[in-house]
DNA sequence: GTGGTCTAGACCACA
DNA sequence: GTGGTCTAGACCACG
């Protein structure tokens, strides 16, 4: 069963995305062997080439490492998950203040919409 | 002086949110005529076929209405104003809560950094 | 013409020395356009997917600017070039002194060594 | 505890540079064995078809003999000591100055950037 | 078997 | 026309 994508988005940067995710919250632990290039890419529903890229660009950022003729593995730095759960999230947080900012919503009603909608879905469920 | 753009989204897209962000806030009116491709072309510092598409486009959402040989005016729907500043805000707030319960936090982690995150930015200005 | 590529290093990353290269010595300035993606793959003789990643690894680097649409430039930045030249320098030597006295050369050696060399290929020319 | 090896070159070259360094030292000696290929690979922390590997290019390179049964031996040529130092040193040395002129540097340029570098690390120590 | 590089050829969004 | 992504398939060095 592959996942589907969004076609905004490159693929191997949402696989990327996928595997940093899963990383941050615990389902991926440091060192843990990731599948390789070509089983990835069955796994996944799309080229050897393209997972080839996602843990390329993976380990530019540090989050996982290659040992040649073994295969890649997560990081064994305890501290990247922080750093990668830090820094996402200050990311995230900074852009949706600005962007909620730029269509000219102060902060009380930034603070209101957040509150309101976490409510909202949590009586959905 | 051309406005700077960034590189990760299409320039189009870019000065369609500018307007977009110009019309919410009050600083364009219903029914106000925009400049012509050409001349905003030239304010933007970019190519008259980027414009288009940025009207192209700003006209599909129905932000803008086409008069031929008259020019490109906002539109004159007075309710247009809320319902995008209602739906931008929805869709941001939605994707934004969705972004970070995907790193693994839950809401009151969620409502704590968003309530820090506004002091902080407060504490700046 | 295609220059010919050894094949200990990836050409992709051969090309981007010789381009770095040619900005340091001069011979190409900041804010010069690049070859097109395919036309720098046919003066190379090399598949345009491997000048993609080469002008992928001089972005990464902050050598060269693409500018969507219109192609790819060496930076404007003028300190790039400098700071470029000292790092390259920098390494090089750093390395080259490691290496000499890994095999038990002391300074002295080291520097009768490259003086002598330096004098020997003196009067070759 | 196995050494680390870098990433950039293969292991089983890192290995036979390391064995000929301390042949080039005086710490290994003409004729004295080295440990058999399982030991050895114990010893690095490595796979044994790697220590193979070092050991077959190394007696390509008539640094090491293999003795059918009794194991792997340092040349007992005495020559071979100082043709090896001598070799890899002129080899480095070209290979420095072709780089340093390739970013531009003239002779007294390059003379005065070894001179300043060993003069810095000569603080250091 | 593992990752890394390269080619050939295609399609797409953007300016 | 420009860069960017993707596929298919191949070859290679490495462990």
């Amino acid at each position: 069963m592959s996942a589907e994508f969004k076609t905004s988005k490159p693929i191997y940067s949402q696989i990327a995305d996928r595997i940093i995710q899963q990383f941050v919250r615990g389902e991926l632990h440091p060192g843990e062997k990731l599948p390789s290039v070509r089983e990835m890419a069955i796994q996944s529903g799309v080229n050897p080439n393209t997972i080839q890229r996602t843990y390329g660009e993976l380990e530019r950022l540090g989050v996982v490492e290659t040992k040649r003729g073994q295969g890649t593995f997560m990081t064994e730095q305890n501290e990247m998950k922080l750093k990668l759960r830090h820094d996402i999230q200050k990311e995230m947080i900074e852009a949706f203040i600005e962007s909620m900012r730029s269509i000219g919503l102060n902060d009380h009603e930034i603070y209101e919409s957040v509150n309101q909608s976490l409510k909202r879905s949590d009586h959905e469920s």
